[in-house]
DNA sequence: AAATAATGTTAAACTAGTTTAATTTTTACT
DNA sequence: AGTAAAAATTAAACTAGTTTAACATTATTT
């Protein structure tokens, strides 16, 4: 893929990890750079997930239909954060998650049949997503706790305080799923909140 | 540390990686074998985590204790599991979570000082825990969707099945706080639960 | 074996959040 | 600009889970 495109990714890796000229040739030479409209689907429930995204631009929800048809949102990704559904990707089986696109969107995507090699080839790149991954986990467990000892409201107002750009770009009823709570709700909440201030 | 000791963490080890005996006497003279009682702490909330430790054998607890002075517990770990405050000790910051041992319990330690110079001269090793904590992950993403997406009974349900060992070996209240409920709402459950069958 | 502490149960009153359904506001399309 | 579609609000009836408090059972210690 083309340098210019990648600029983001490569100032984002370079912020843990620093690549030698050749080893950042040869990353650019396996991962891919693709658009997606706003609508369109990155990976769908059910199928196998065949890359870890980049999100060089836009914004993405990544969501779970339930039994009852019920659609959970597990995160957004936007500008310089990453989506997947890591399970389906390192154990190469059915996808248990949906990522769908709600902007037009810019992805890089690392595929799973060229990951390994890149990362015998460069370590550093395996450093890269140890410590990727070990963040992302931190913030899940954390988000765990949020869920069981915060009150739907003290949930609505860290996020909004956490992630302003995101709940400016975001219907609210996607919020209110992405809490764990209706969107009913969500519009009660925030009309408290409103008189409160 | 002795390497008898070692043994359930050497093959737990050569699941995911094979290593040669120079790097595993190497790995065996860096990291350092406990012993802790039932009731001890093997971290506080506030001081700064500095092991990752791999369960031996005995049980552990992690839990948040919150503003109002409620305790959550966020996981178990058993033999062959792990447990460390990850925010902190990949920070160094001080620890939001508590570590107790509920029963008798034996830890080996990865301490913080050599994990990285470790990485370093056995990258497999890096490998090794890349794949543990994307597991983690994986694991902890689902119980966010669990939490939103099914109710009380559906998730006490799911964790009996799921680990039927822990739960013989766990008081109930601990595991209604795993869940997220109250203890008399557990039991409640399981009163309704035993009428089903 | 008795006593104490730890764990588990039951039930009534309560509350945070859901459901349903009707209405309003905002955004997008031709 | 006008229309349709998407998103947000409101409110009443409801339910899953909490709170409080009293009591029962099981372990642990002496």
């Amino acid at each position: 893929m083309n340098k210019e495109k990648a600029q983001p990714l490569l100032s984002y890796i370079s912020k843990y990890i620093t690549l030698t000229p050749e080893e950042e040739q040869l990353l650019m030479s396996q991962i891919k750079y693709r658009k997606f409209l706003k609508g369109q689907y990155v990976i769908q429930q059910g199928d196998v997930c065949k890359h870890e995204c980049f999100v060089v631009s836009g914004c993405t929800k990544m969501f779970h239909v339930d039994d009852d048809g019920q659609e959970h949102i597990i995160m957004f990704s936007i500008e310089n954060w990453w989506t997947a559904d890591m399970g389906s990707f390192i154990t190469q089986t059915p996808a248990d998650y949906n990522v769908q696109c709600i902007e037009n969107t810019e992805l890089i995507l690392f595929p799973y049949d060229i990951i390994e090699d890149l990362y015998a080839k460069i370590p550093k790149l395996e450093r890269f997503f140890r410590q990727i991954i070990e963040r992302a986990f931190v913030a899940s467990q954390k988000r765990i706790i949020r869920s069981f000892s915060l009150s739907a409201k003290e949930r609505y107002k860290y996020f909004s305080k956490q992630y302003p750009e995101i709940e400016q770009r975001i219907p609210q009823y996607m919020i209110a799923s992405y809490l764990g709570i209706t969107k009913e709700f969500l519009s009660k909440i925030k009309g408290q909140i409103a008189l409160e201030e």
